[in-house]
Order: C-alpha cells, then sequence, then structure tokens
DNA sequence: GTCTATAACATGATAGAC
DNA sequence: GTCTATCATGTTATAGAC
C-alpha cells in the first residue's frame, strides 16, 4: 500500500473498496467518487468507465487471492511444516481483507470469460504443483495415508477460505458477535494444521 | 417442485433463475419477464415490486440451503454412520442446485439485516447442536480425538460447500472441465468422509 | 485538473385500453 | 388478466467553463 495521496491512487482505494462491498452491478460511480472525496466527473477523466475502473480493481483481487495460494506453498521446509505453515499464512492473510474471496469469486460467476484473461499473464501455481507432486511421493512411499492430492488441496483451501466467505451466515447461525469470529479464526490456524496432519497419518 | 403452470408460478421460477444468476442488483425485471415468457407489467401486477419478488426467491434459498444442514443431521444412527451420511446428502443436494450457495452469502453480503427475519422464523438446528453436543461426549470418553465440535462441523460444511461455491476458479486453475469437476464432487463424498474420520482417530 | 450542467440511456413502476 | 405506452427516476458518460 502506498501513501502517495495522488488522485489516481485515492479513485483506485475508493474503487476498491465500493466494488468490494457491492459488486460491479452494485456500486455506483456517485458512491466511489464520494469516497475518494472527489468529483465524479474527475472517474471519467482518470479511467474513462466503470468497466475500465472495475477491471483494474478486479484483476489486482485476483492476483491477491491468487498469487497468495502460490506463495504461501513457497520455500522448501518439510512437507509438515509447510501444511502448518501455508494454514497459519493464508488465514493471517486473508483476515486482512476478509471480502477478498467472495468479491472474486461471485465477479468470475458473473463473467467466467474474464477469468481467461488473468489465466494468460498468471501465474500457473508451480508452488502448488510442486507441492501436490511431493504429496503423492510422501504417499507411493507410506508415509502418508493414500489421498488424492487435489482433494487434499481443495480440502486445505476449503477449511482455510470458507469461514470467511460465509462469515454473515455462520455469526448469525453459531451465535458468534465479531470478535468472537476473529478469536475462532485465531483457533481456527491450529486446528485445521492438527486436523490435516492426523488425517494424513497412515 | 410443482409441474401446475399457472403465472404465479412460472413467475416465481424465472425470478428464481434470474436472481440466482445475476444476483439482486444484477437483475433485470426485463430479464424476468422474458425468461417467464409474460409481459414486464404482470411481474407487478402479480408481486408489486423488484423487492417483493427478490425477498420471496431469497427466504426460499435460505431455507433451502440452512433447512437442509439440519435435515441432514437428523436420524438416530451412530455418529460414524452419520457424518458419512450428511456428507453424501449435502454434497449431493447442492449438485442439484449449484448456483443456491454463493447466491445467498453474496446477498447476506450485501444486506446482513435480512438475516435476522429469516432466524426469526427459521430453525434453530436442533439436529445440528444436538450432533455437536454428541461428538463432545465421544470426545470426552476418548472415542474421538478432542477437538472443539464447532471447528470440526464448520470444517464438514466447508468442505462439501466451498467447491460448488468456487467451481470457476478451481476448472481453471486444476485445468478441469465440466464432466471432470461433477466426477471429482462425486469421488469427494467419500473422500471427506475418510478424512474426516481419520482425523478424529484417536 | 477540477468543477457544474446536462445529455443519453436504462430501469422500475404505473396508467389505461382491451 | 394481459397488453402497450409512458412516466419518473437513477445512472453512466460527456461537454464546456474555469
Amino acid at each position: 500500500m502506498q501513501t502517495t495521496n495522488t488522485t489516481e491512487q485515492q479513485i483506485i482505494e475508493a474503487a476498491r473498496k465500493i466494488f468490494m462491498q457491492r459488486g460491479l452491478s452494485g456500486a455506483r460511480m456517485q458512491d466511489i467518487a464520494d469516497e475518494a472525496g472527489i468529483n465524479k466527473a474527475m472517474l471519467h477523466y482518470y479511467y474513462r468507465s466503470k468497466d475500465k475502473l472495475f477491471e483494474i480493481v478486479f484483476a489486482e483481487a485476483v492476483q491477491m487471492l491468487l498469487g497468495r495460494v502460490n506463495a504461501i506453498f513457497a520455500g522448501d521446509m518439510p512437507w509438515k511444516e509447510k501444511i502448518v505453515a501455508a494454514i497459519d499464512n493464508y488465514i493471517t492473510s486473508i483476515s486482512e481483507n476478509p471480502y477478498l474471496p467472495l468479491f472474486v469469486l461471485h465477479e468470475i460467476n458473473q463473467n467466467p470469460e474474464r477469468m481467461v484473461q488473468q489465466f494468460l499473464h498468471g501465474p500457473l501455481f508451480p508452488n502448488l504443483r510442486a507441492f501436490m507432486m511431493e504429496l503423492a511421493e510422501e504417499s507411493a512411499k507410506g508415509n502418508i495415508r493414500k489421498v488424492d492430492p487435489l482433494q487434499l488441496m481443495i480440502s486445505i483451501i476449503s477449511m482455510c477460505v470458507f469461514p470467511f466467505v460465509a462469515k454473515p451466515l455462520l455469526t448469525g447461525v453459531f451465535q458468534m458477535d465479531s470478535a468472537r469470529f476473529s478469536a475462532f479464526m485465531e483457533e481456527r490456524k491450529s486446528f485445521v494444521s492438527s486436523f490435516v496432519l492426523n488425517a494424513l497419518e497412515p
């Protein structure tokens, strides 16, 4: 995050906030202008159209969400430590931006073609693939229970991300307030780690 | 699902389809009218306003999503069988309506107050709470590893629901087509069951 | 670069004939 | 009940003064 308060930056930050909360179809250019503390016409002066502005915010969001997944499986720790570190890092990083996953998932569903572009420039998740290969090897060697690495991978991601996506539902159903939810996610780091490692014991 | 093709029903079905795909702010009354094969004015004749129509579709969707969770933990099987059955049932039922979870989650985020109403009339998930109590007991007796039942519960739900919510992302990242994804979710039933039971072994 | 005013269009909702 | 025509409003985008 830059602290340079250039007008372009103010606009992008305002757009990020409004688009993330309300989505493309729910966001109003007036809301973004108000949030940025400038005139509505300025948005068009700097970024031409609502769609152009959205495209920038969305591409950045996809990078944050997916780039993070790959980065988290970087390094060459032993696989157990890698799982623990990845879960810890991912929950921490989403906590800092809890709207991000639902925003991206919703907008992809609205327009799946948008993803195609992202994947052309984007990473092919080399670290993630390497980690899945490693799991397959450990599985073959009998060090861990025989599992489909893809199923395992998606399970780990599900357990980390879904609670954020479903936060208002979960806090409603299980009668948590916001502080209780934060504590729950903090505890969740060690819960998921143990849960996964136990499940993998041969 | 009724087969009575009364106009009211046609409208509700059309509204369900359009709202689920595009959300409240993305849906157009014209789209709903087209989908129902009737005139736009008829929508207002039968349901007064867009908000009224949405309220009906949304309330119904929440019931489908949450009522199902509770129903799935009904019955008095032994807890292991109950876990297996619940996972199997939940994945099957969401497969039949894959847009449902993301729709509900997105709209709750747009307007969390909407949920309050739903919980007043809605169920308090007696079966779910009973099951969590049972887990706590088994945990105390040493029959299963000591775990927080709430963390476990949310993990199970996460692993079943999240792949549907993230379908376009997962199929993109892991290069699956739609058929491959269906097969993946079918295999997932037994994967998640085994995964959870293994993790709970003392 | 920044503002006000306004054009151009989309959309929810209603009036009124049949 | 169903339709066409239209209103009223909201929203993106641009023109033009400063």
